[in-house]
This record gives structure tokens, sequence and C-alpha cells, in this order.
DNA sequence: GATAGTTTCATACACGCGTTTGAAATGCAA
DNA sequence: TTGCATTTCAAACGCGTGTATGAAACTATC
């Protein structure tokens, strides 16, 4: 079959195009001609531009969470079913930021094509994207095991804002670098990482009147 | 001048039109619809639909930093020229968050506006942005004067996460919700305002080994 | 090498967009 | 009222979009 060919570079055009430009300005006259492929290939091999949109976004929605499931899955066996939670914060962000900074050959289209997919909120996208929130659960299921006597509210909303640090630094990023004259270093993206989690744990840990992580900890009381 | 009419109802059509759903989505005919006048009123009133959108984020731009700065200012005169971090910190997410949380009756399209605009970043607002770095200095400057023992990269960051979170929080509310099963209230504006503010200043204070507002603090060992 | 199925291609279509036009309506001063 | 400038209006224009069409080129099986 020759004609994956076709297939597979209009899937390589319009992830890069759209990861670069955003789906707004990115039109199906511009992903054909990055993949050197007819107008009507688009339409023929996919169907139709939301189709398109929306295969994307579901095969590399797998491909992250699999990759996010793979490290949560290492940091429970490494911690005997519970986890670090520096570990857990690490598996959710670790992978997306990680291909969306950093040097330039490790960054990837895939990355920053989701990253876009979370901003823009394209109507194709919209409708998938509500199996997310299952995706997440998982994480907070295992945030509740490594910190049992932790208010669940408050995990929930530790883990949200770790996805909201680390998205807008990706979107963002420019921004930082203008507003502190270069001072953060946005290259170094294993100490980005660190500092997301670090934040994201130190907020959680401040919380109940017990302080650490290996010992046990009273129920808590909200302030 | 009965001719302000038309240009008042362009502008608050258009307002509240961008704030629900967003740039892509709404088009000229949607917003003279709304605004119940002619659709060439708006080239002839604004010259154009990207002079627009730039002169409503124009406007509301200044308005939201000057709620921040007053706020700032009044914050450092109750410190006397070295303001509580805590303050200062609300001062930068509290307007917003107020002005897109809460009881509907609160909410303003002019905040939500802003918050669109942050994030769709549609070209005739993009050119106007960098000026926004400008603002968020003055805000590093004021943590810096209020936190002088500190790197200046951690306030920088710190700013940048502080605002990552209240906007996000704003932007995904729902996602929140459907994730915690509706755990996480998200109709206490304050309480979220704390939260943020919260975890910014605890994230700073566990940096260096000097004390936190209010009980000394142990220095944190990263993992 | 003929034939049936698949894929490519140039071209055109219908539609919605922001904008323009020129005349009608309105406001206002003398 | 008259006259002139401002504002509104219905209608249309040009353009770019996603999509559809039907013929041509290719591929594979016999």
């Amino acid at each position: 079959m020759a004609a994956d060919h076709t297939r597979t570079a209009i899937i390589t055009a319009a992830e890069r195009l759209y990861a670069e430009r955003g789906f707004a300005d990115v039109t199906m006259r511009d992903i054909v001609a990055a993949a050197d492929v007819n107008l009507a290939a688009v339409n023929y091999h996919f169907g139709s531009k939301d189709e398109l949109i929306a295969e994307l976004f579901v095969t590399r929605s797998l491909a992250t969470n699999r990759e996010r499931l793979r490290e949560l899955k290492a940091a429970e066996e490494a911690g005997g079913d519970r986890a670090d939670i520096n570990a857990i914060f690490a598996a959710l962000v670790g992978p997306t930021l990680r291909g969306c900074l950093g040097p330039e050959k490790q960054r990837s289209d895939a990355a920053r094509f989701m990253i876009r997919a979370s901003i823009e909120s394209v109507a194709p996208i919209r409708k998938i994207k509500n199996r997310e929130v299952d995706h997440l659960k998982r994480f907070a299921a295992a945030m509740r095991r490594s910190l049992p006597d932790h208010d669940p509210a408050d995990i929930f909303w530790a883990l949200h804002f770790a996805l909201a640090m680390a998205h807008q630094t990706i979107r963002d990023s420019e921004r930082l670098t203008r507003m502190s004259d270069g001072l953060c270093d946005l290259n170094d993206v294993q100490a980005i990482t660190d500092r997301v989690v670090a934040v994201a744990v130190t907020a959680l840990m401040g919380k109940p009147a017990k302080a650490a992580t290996k010992e046990p900890a009273k129920a808590k009381a909200r302030a």
C-alpha cells in the first residue's frame, strides 16, 4: 500500500502546522502544500477537515496518556502501592513538558499539538475531550492512595494547579523570559519539571496538621 | 450625539459574545445582530473588525491594570513600603478571579473577555500585548521589595505560576468540577483567591532559609 | 497485457466572511 | 424651511474556505 505515504504525509504536515500556528490559521490548502499532496487527498483519506483533526487528537491523546500512565505505574511499583507524591506529579507533567520545551531537537510536534488542542478548543476536539477527565481521575486516585489522610479536595486542586503551571509555562514561555529579562532558564526542562512538582507538592504538604510524606497524618480540617 | 448609542451597543455586544464564545466563532453579523444595528455600522464606527477588537482590548487592558495597581498600591501603603507578599499576589490575581468566577450576577464580560484575549491570541491583540510585560514587572518589583532576600528568579517563577493557576481555574473550571465530582467549590471566589495566593506564597517561602510570614519554617529539601 | 479497483489530480462549486457602496434617513444650524 | 454633514441601511462585491466531481494515472490480479 503505497497509499499510506499520502496519509502519513498529511498527518505529519497537519500536526506540525497546527502545532506551530494553531488551528484557526491553518487551511487545508496549507496542509496539502506542506505535505506535497493534492487538495482532495484530505477528504479522500479522512473524510473531512474535522475528522482529520479528531484523528490527530485521538491518536496523540492516547499516546500521551499511555506515557503518563507508564510513569505512574513505575512510580507506584517503586513505592509499593504507596507511590511518592513527587513521582506522581512528575508522571503527570513530565511527558508534556519534555515534549514541548527544551532543546529544539527533542521537541515534538505531537506534544505541542496537544497543547494547542488544550488551548484553542476547536469543535471536533471539544467533543472528544471529555474522556480526559477519566484519565486525570486515575492520577487523583493514585494521589489519594499516596496521601490517604489529605482532604481529597486539596488533592484535586493541587492536580489542577500542577497542570496549570505546566501548560502556562509551555504556552507563554516567552512572556516569562521577557518579564524576567532572561533570568528564568527555560532550557533546563528537568529543572522546570522539578519546580512545578515541588510547588504542587509543597502546596499540598502545607495543608494538614501533620507534615511529611511518610508519617501517618490525622484527618484534616480546612482553614 | 445619539450616534454614541450605536457605538456603545456594538462594544457591549461584541465584548459579551467574544467573552462567551471566543473570537473564532463570532462573526460581525453575530455582533450586529446582538447589538441590533446595521452590518455596516462596525466598519463605519471602528474601521474594521480588527480595530474593534483592538479597541476592546486596549480599553479593558487599561482598566484591569488600573484595578490591579490600585490594590497593589493599597498593599504597599498598608505595609509601609514593604508590602505583605500575600497582598501583592492577591492584587495580581484577585481582580480577574472576581470578575470571571463567582455568582453570575457579578461576573463581568470585561474580565472574561480579557481571559479570552490571553488565551486565543488573535492577530490584532498579539501586537498590543507586549506592554503587559511592563505591567507585570511592576508586580515583580514590588515582590522583590517585599522579599529582598529571595532569589529574583524564584520570584518571577512564583508570579508566573500565580497567573497560571488563576487563568487555568477560570478557563477550565468545568474540568475541575467534573474531575472532583463537584468536590471543589468554584463559587467561593474569595476562597479560590486565597488558595491561589497561598500556593504561590508557600512555593516562594519554601525556598530560602529565611522565615515565613507567620511561623518560622525549616528549609525544604528538593527530592 | 487486459481489466477492475484504488488513488491522484485539476477544476469547480456553494457558502460565509469582512468590507464597500450609494442612496435614504436623520440631525442640526441658519 | 432650506441646506449640509452625519449616520443608517439594504444590497452587493471579492475573496478564501471546505468540499465535491469526474476524468486520468496508477496498482495488482489473472
